[in-house]
DNA sequence: CGTGGCCCCTGTGGGC
DNA sequence: TGCCCACAGGGGCCAC
């Protein structure tokens, strides 16, 4: 369920981490923990969990979140599903399992990297070039995106629409919650192929998703299932949500039943008056 | 290469 | 009341 507003929120959690020593790292679960090269299993040098290191700062590119140490080594986060970081003060501890990786601070603080379904996981890099390197080949960052930039990456495409803003080499942070709710504020049919949209209709869904994921963001991500903030509470989201979870209701807009279809396997949920499909 | 489909995993909630 | 199962979905991988 995390998408780009949720780890920005996540990441304005961990900030205040900043610059505070870490005195230890431990792996409960070795098989969410994986190299450079993707591989699970390999020997886990404490140096690449920033042990005895401190957050130099934190970096977020889409769905990603990165922890940069002051060596310069990275710990890349990917929340996955079901993905959590949270910052539990002093013998502070975590309900419901699945904690698999635990940093203890030096001030008694700890942030633990906590995944019930383990879509998610914590990649070790040996410095931000490797980070970069695997950041390229991420689409440009939907917070920032213009119509532009989606033209560019989709618009040769036969996919669904909604399947390009999927696509996370095409475009990094959308996922299945906001593709539909930028889909709507554009008022285009998430299945229409990305080849029949012009340029005025790329530049309505560049602001549609900047403007959702903003909205999203202000809220302090959505609160759907899994999703907490780093302190643990739920987030706001949901409430803004105009399409999503909202199939069989009035459409917000013009009153019509919003419609549920699939599209690459995705629940999904339009307003067919407000996002008609091509007609002919 | 582009694209669609399957599968990973666990918690939840709806239906019977 | 309790059990079962469909569903939730990000992304890796594979087949065509």
């Amino acid at each position: 369920m995390p998408e780009l507003p949720e780890v920005e929120t996540v990441r304005l959690g961990i900030e205040p981490l900043a610059g505070v020593p870490i005195e230890r790292a431990r792996v409960a679960r070795r098989d969410v923990v994986r190299d450079r090269a993707g591989k699970r299993h390999g020997a886990i040098e404490p140096a690449m969990l920033l042990a005895h290191d401190a957050i130099a700062r934190t970096r977020r590119h889409g769905k990603q979140l990165a922890l940069v140490g002051t060596s310069g080594v990275c710990v890349l986060v990917h929340l996955g599903m079901s993905g959590q970081l949270l910052v539990l003060d002093r013998g502070g501890r975590v309900a419901g399992g699945h904690a698999h990786v635990s940093w203890t601070l030096r001030d008694g603080r700890r942030l633990v990297f906590r995944d019930p379904r383990r879509f998610g996981g914590v990649w070790l890099l040996p410095d931000e070039d490797a980070l970069d390197a695997r950041w390229a080949t991420l689409g440009p960052d939907a917070m920032r995106v213009t119509g532009a930039m989606l033209e560019a990456s989709l618009a040769r495409s036969r996919r669904a629409v909604k399947a390009g803003l999927l696509d996370q080499r095409a475009l990094a942070g959308v996922g299945n919650i906001y593709a539909d709710e930028a889909l709507f504020d554009a008022g285009i049919d998430p299945h229409r192929a990305c080849e029949t949209l012009g340029g005025e209709e790329w530049d309505r869904l560049a602001v549609g998703i900047v403007g959702v994921l903003g909205d999203g963001l202000r809220r302090g991500g959505a609160t759907l299932r899994d999703y907490r903030r780093p302190d643990g509470s739920a987030g706001q989201g949901a409430r803004g949500h105009r399409v999503y979870g909202r199939a069989g209701l009035a459409c917000l807009r013009c009153g019509q039943e919003l419609a549920r279809s699939e599209v690459a396997q995705r629940s999904t949920v339009r307003c067919a008056r407000c996002q008609p499909a091509l007609s002919g």
